[in-house]
DNA sequence: CCGTTCTGTAAACAAACTGTAACCTCTTCG
DNA sequence: CGAAGAGGTTACAGTTTGTTTACAGAACGG
């Protein structure tokens, strides 16, 4: 649980020395940010493997900036734990349904914190990522970013290569348009469920010409499922 | 996202009543325990999709009960929401670690705990029950939404799986109409007994195939009956 | 800065599932 | 035997659910 590196956003330093401290007491690695500007550069200089993040923060909010990065394929997978003050119950429940993985509130407890710092951290790679997985003909390749059928090249977009990747890593199961939007577009974030069968759509129809289309099935009034029988 | 089981394990009824109040506003089936021992048994009577349990609870603790799931095959796949009290800080964080999934800190507010319920059952698996179940040559599996039977692949409808679903899991056993109905199509759902015996003749047509519509035994004056022995 | 690619939503379309009613068949028992 | 009751079958119309296409805005790459 060692050399993780965490990014703390919040406007006001003292807090932000008293999480520091906390947190490197706990053996985490700690970069500090006053405002989302700065924030952007630490990312950019160190990607973190989780955010702390002030709710409020002069000019771009907590939430914008949460939104943003959860838009952005590169961070998406950062998980964010947002920093919110009692007061504000209402956003806190919007930042739970708009791509926050947890928040805590202020005043808040730091063995309450460490607590939710680790769950965070435990959910966010579930089953570890292989850097090369197949299902049959069907081969993803995470390290060269690289899909081949047949040993022929399969040209995807950024969305489709995510899920068929989650798809081939975990073939043999349904899985509801809600999970897939959980797991494949990142925890919370707010997207149709429908959108999800338009992208399976666009994913055959890449596959079809290998003959792979029909790995992904249709399970009616379920979700759908990855699987080599056909 | 409707017709989810959730048990309520909490000493003070009058807690307890508002959380059922709540939780059923939302759409949530609820059922309600005083103590572990009752607790156990309406686990056992309805598999919940989700607990939410008291941290201080007389006799065996929240956590005691807690690990007791978590070590149970069966059970550990129910995601369970502790409910502490503020002062209670250090045992929150041993919560945390040690398999639970989430836990709201007394006093809460209710948006906040319908977001952390919901948060939490997105991420869960779905079918709740066993992975795999099987009888004599059929087996349902769960995890991957699919029936066989004798190794050949069984195609039903979304009513048709979850009555073999159910039958497979409760053999050598009669149910009235009526209780078929309360436990594939789910309670309070108005429906005339007759559509069971439609979907029985639907079931039993799609199982013929395969040999296995004998296992589905009508019981006159009574019901049916699913059994391995034709 | 402009064209290209990619995304998410909406709407039209198609397929399948559902519950009910009506009609049949079989069993039981006076 | 024959009527009544119970279950089996079938047909069907409405509804749900999934597929496909089109499109506007955002992100990206020169």
């Amino acid at each position: 649980m060692s050399d993780k590196h965490i990014l703390v956003v919040e406007d006001e330093s003292s807090i932000r020395e008293m999480l520091r401290f906390a947190l490197q007491r706990e053996g985490f690695s700690v970069a500090e940010a006053g405002d989302v500007a700065s924030a952007r550069v630490k990312i950019a200089d160190r990607r973190p493997d989780l955010l702390l993040l002030d709710w409020m923060l002069p000019g771009v909010s907590g939430i914008e900036f949460a939104r943003e990065l959860k838009s952005q394929a590169t961070f998406r997978d950062i998980p964010v734990i947002m920093v919110t003050a009692r007061a504000e119950e209402e956003d806190k429940v919007r930042g739970l349904n708009l791509g926050c993985d947890d928040y805590v509130s202020k005043p808040f407890s730091f063995p309450e914190l460490i607590a939710r710092i680790q769950a965070v951290m435990r959910r966010a790679v579930p089953g570890g990522e292989e850097e090369r997985v197949a299902v049959g003909t069907l081969e993803v390749d995470a390290a060269s970013h690289r899909v081949t059928a047949r040993g022929e090249a399969v040209k995807l977009g950024p969305t489709e290569y995510r899920l068929l990747h989650f798809f081939v890593s975990h073939p043999e199961r349904v899985y509801t348009r809600e999970q897939v939007l959980d797991r494949v577009w990142g925890q919370n974030v707010y997207v149709e469920e429908r959108t999800v069968d338009v992208h399976i759509r666009r994913l055959r129809k890449a596959l079809a010409p290998h003959g792979c289309d029909a790995m992904i099935q249709t399970v009616r009034g379920t979700g759908y499922r990855f699987s080599e029988k056909m």
